[in-house]
DNA sequence: GTCTATATTGTGATAGAC
DNA sequence: GTCTATCACAATATAGAC
């Protein structure tokens, strides 16, 4: 399988659609035909950067991982405690949601994960990790400093908060009001921060 | 459209599988098909009992929002106090996904929103009032007995927690280990109970 | 790289016999 | 109520010309 750092600007194209797709639709609810129409090409062009459906999945689930874990480095570089990340991080959700309700791509694919060809489950399993792997450093950070609350193991607690954030872009758009990613976030840290 | 209350027996076994189905597989993961060799009859005896797929499933979301109305009675019935009844409600949850994984019809369903037939999205839309009107019940009666903290509003509460529960099924989907409701709802309330 | 054409399979849905 | 047969269409995917 290719690698997202080398290919073409229009297999990127592809990506950039497809990505919004598999927010919006699912993986089983978009199909080949849906992308070469937004991108402005035929369908068996698709199929010529990305032969097969779970590799073009695949590759755009790496690509998203990456770039948020370029996020995260940016939160890093900017906020230097613990709360003031954990919101940072909320924030990341907020910005994906705000765009017309869009889920995050694991979000979406995490609940399809049963109908997922391999390829795709493993690197959606990946993400899940890099998050809460991130999120577990954070807290423990923060509970050394006395800033978070040290009554549940950092890496417990850093779960739940990231199943909060997940679970509050699945229950925005299941309501058709209701509070996104950022206030549920700030619920969940103001009962946990000092 | 029909009741669920009043369909046949044979319209109920046809609800039971494609219920199991969407919880695994979502609404636009499952086919006609799927559902005619589980239960088996044929494809068209299933069109006789649900002319549409969008009957089909808006109907089994109606006999779901009911069964868990008449869970959360049993819970009123069972414990008296607030802390209690909101482990008891997560336990709800935990019992959905020990069994193959299986998502909460609605959080899937919620998940899909985008791709929904308008019958559907109305009922799951109605799951989650449901839900949520329930919670903040609740959580207002522990906050004014001091069994709940009372930083946040009751409903802003009730949601950040139903979202948390509907998260920990979608994120602990996409990793193939992780804790599933039960501890995400022990930990949210670990840090909110007093 | 992109296209037309096509293979193959699956989908929701209907007609009409039993 | 269930079936066989069939429709119209959409899906992933491939062959081969340009």
């Amino acid at each position: 399988m290719k690698h997202f750092s080398e290919i073409s600007p229009m297999a990127e194209r592809v990506l950039d659609v497809a990505e919004v797709l598999v927010q919006q639709q699912g993986y089983s609810g978009f199909s080949y035909d849906d992308v070469a129409r937004q991108v402005g090409i035929k369908k068996p062009s698709i199929h010529h950067h990305f032969p097969k459906k779970e590799e073009l999945v695949a590759v755009l689930v790496q690509r998203y991982t990456h770039r948020f874990r370029a996020a995260l480095l940016g939160i890093e570089g900017q906020h230097a405690k613990a709360p003031e990340r954990l919101i940072a991080y909320a924030a990341l959700f907020e910005g994906t949601f705000v765009k017309d309700r869009r889920l995050c791509v694991c979000g979406m694919l995490g609940a399809e994960a049963d109908s997922l060809p391999g390829l795709v489950a493993g690197e959606v399993e990946r993400f899940f990790k890099v998050n809460i792997d991130w999120l577990t450093l954070v807290v423990a950070d923060g509970q050394r400093a006395a800033l978070v609350s040290a009554q549940c193991a950092a890496e417990v607690l850093a779960e739940a908060f990231l199943c909060a954030l997940e679970g509050s872009m699945v229950v925005g758009r299941g309501m058709r009001s209701s509070r996104g990613p950022a206030d549920v976030g700030k619920t969940f840290l103001s009962t946990v921060l000092s």
